[in-house]
DNA sequence: CCATAAACTTTACACGCGTCAAAATCATGA
DNA sequence: TCATGATTTTGACGCGTGTAAAGTTTATGG
């Protein structure tokens, strides 16, 4: 009716609404081509070929809908992050996808926007669409436990980059630990200049205060003293660069920390972290000896590389987490109910470039 | 079964399945609980009211999938983008499951990964879950033609960012006339010093060519010369900064244009132009008379306040496009099948900051 | 208190496909 | 050509919810 693509002379194929219909223009019974949808060698070789041959002539589609309701699993997965306006978790979720897309997977992504009734709202749509799994990257703050109790007694749920508020007791995760990745780069820097002070993010998942914990451990194990940066504002959004470039502004404007090693809880806090220091002039710059403002990262952000200067950080491995995560789901989902929650933790690795 | 969240004393609700099981818990037929979930209005205040507090005692879902196959309407609407790795797409992401929320509508997202293939998979996806519409951001290259096709004739498309290859004769769109914005920032720039020479970003969808047109055009209509910068590499990924760094390291490196003024197609090239420029130890900037390197984006890419020197760019009117979008979508979907295929253009406005 | 309309219940069928059992057909080897 | 097992067809039911028709109850107004 709308021929929006109206070309003259394209004859389009005929369109077929219902498996039925199909059936009878293609000459086989309709649960013959329900076994040949869900498996094309479930079904003589001959009739397979015949069906194929037929299907290229005709324009059908499956009913999405109607399948994954009568299928006892729907190959339907959830995934829920804080925002998509995060290349962070923007490059999980394309990971994911694919990962997913490899074992037939569907995915559903949802924004929780940084908000725990959003994020209910999306575990609870999860339900509603009866998913074979779901995978969370979680808000730490007022975390709905019994939303996130009452979706596991439905399908496995795997959270992912940072765990849930410490209410619950356990369950799956998987992630980058952040005691060896912060390790790592306080080793790092420690090594090859002075020891650095830290500078947290926003409280707004759990891996602020582990990050935070893993520095100070690391420090003391490496007889140093811990300094964390204490935030002159109030950071309780997720605008990561606003909040590194105000605090930082604030100190360099009072010329404090301009001779420092600043390590930043993640690579966007750093991002806006040397901004700040541009902006006074200052260049971070490591591989230099006798001191001078160092700044580094976390998460290897696929910006990184483009700061002047080049941002030194630990990479998180988001190919490894996404797989494993969809690993861990799929398994489950066929039946491999280990019940026991699983915590898998992947490696960071150095990036050392210019910054520090 | 897998108590991974078992609390001791937390007592949770009894669960129920199916609107069969509630109806008979609640004390209301099955039907009146149907008029309840579509439209608690829609049911008399006593017994909405009776309903409400019942539940809230209870722990039902609804289910989705069985829901939508016997709704006229799956209020369900198809999302596809080449990238998720891409702020402006994640920026336009998250507008339009907003705006789709407001509306009570379930956004399906799905990623092309640049790959025509990919993508017209994708579209035959939102065929087969009955999408109430679907918004893409097409892939410009080798687009499939027949799968768009066939999609519009089940249910409304609007394209978004860039226009679908030019196969196609009209179509729904919804974004920024490069005309207008481009035309702007030229004027801005031949205004503010040098006369613009233009990168392009690699020949992946439409925005690609219109820009340099565009751009031509306004130089001509200024009395200037056109000039592009013909790029050493071959630039066929969404890699945009890598293109935008390696093309003017290469150029810079022969001491070109580092005198010059250098409008990007968009930022993610710009990011990369700047990154080079640093290297050579060039920072572009603008407001000062004489000549010297200035650079210039396109889409006010989240992070381009954050390069030093802060890019001078255009900003596209990201909630806009979305909004328009999705209300598009909502009006076709009701029924206002004016058929006719609706252009909207919104206007990008000026964001002058330093580094032209 | 009764007439009347609105709201509700009951009953039934529909949606498109998965799945099962029984009957019919096919392919293969002797 | 026939026996045999594998495959397909036929017919029927189920999934959870939308929805329509007909009968019953409830609220409203006089």
């Amino acid at each position: 009716m709308c021929a929006m693509y109206g070309v003259p002379g394209t004859m389009s194929k005929p369109k077929i609404n219902t498996m039925k219909e199909l059936s009878e223009t293609i000459g086989v019974s309709r649960p013959t081509l329900s076994k040949y949808f869900q498996d094309p060698a479930a079904v003589r070789p001959s009739t397979s070929k015949k069906i194929q041959e037929r299907l290229s002539e005709v324009d059908y589609v499956y009913n999405f809908l109607t399948t994954r309701q009568n299928r006892k699993s729907t190959e339907l997965i959830g995934v829920i992050v804080p925002s998509y306006k995060d290349l962070f978790f923007a490059s999980l979720i394309e990971s994911i996808e694919q990962s997913a897309r490899e074992l037939g997977y569907t995915i559903i992504t949802q924004s929780s926007n940084g908000d725990s009734g959003v994020e209910a709202n999306a575990v609870r749509k999860m339900r509603s669409m009866s998913v074979d799994g779901a995978i969370v990257a979680p808000i730490g703050v007022a975390a709905d436990h019994d939303t996130f109790a009452a979706a596991s007694e439905d399908f496995p749920l795997v959270f992912i980059d940072s765990r849930p508020a410490k209410s619950m007791t356990v369950a799956n995760f998987v992630g980058t630990d952040n005691t060896q990745s912060i390790g790592a780069i306080v080793e790092y820097l420690c090594r090859t200049g002075d020891p650095p002070v830290f500078l947290g993010m926003p409280d707004l998942n759990a891996n602020a205060q582990e990050r935070e914990d893993a520095y100070r451990a690391k420090m003391l194990a490496l007889n140093h003293e811990a300094i964390a940066i204490e935030p002159a504002v109030a950071g309780g959004s997720w605008e990561f660069e606003a909040f590194g470039y105000t605090v930082m502004d604030d100190c360099f404007g009072r010329r404090e920390f301009t001779n420092s090693t600043i390590l930043c809880a993640n690579d966007r806090v750093a991002i806006g972290a040397i901004r700040a220091a541009n902006k006074h002039g200052l260049f971070p710059r490591g591989g230099i000896a006798g001191g001078g403002l160092r700044i580094a990262g976390h998460d290897d952000h696929p910006l990184s590389q483009y700061m002047t200067p080049a941002l030194t950080t630990v990479a998180q491995d988001v190919e490894g987490i996404a797989d494993a995560a969809i690993q861990l789901l799929a398994q489950r989902a066929r039946g491999g109910r280990s019940a026991e929650a699983v915590e898998v933790f992947l490696d960071a690795t150095m990036k050392p470039r210019e910054s520090a």
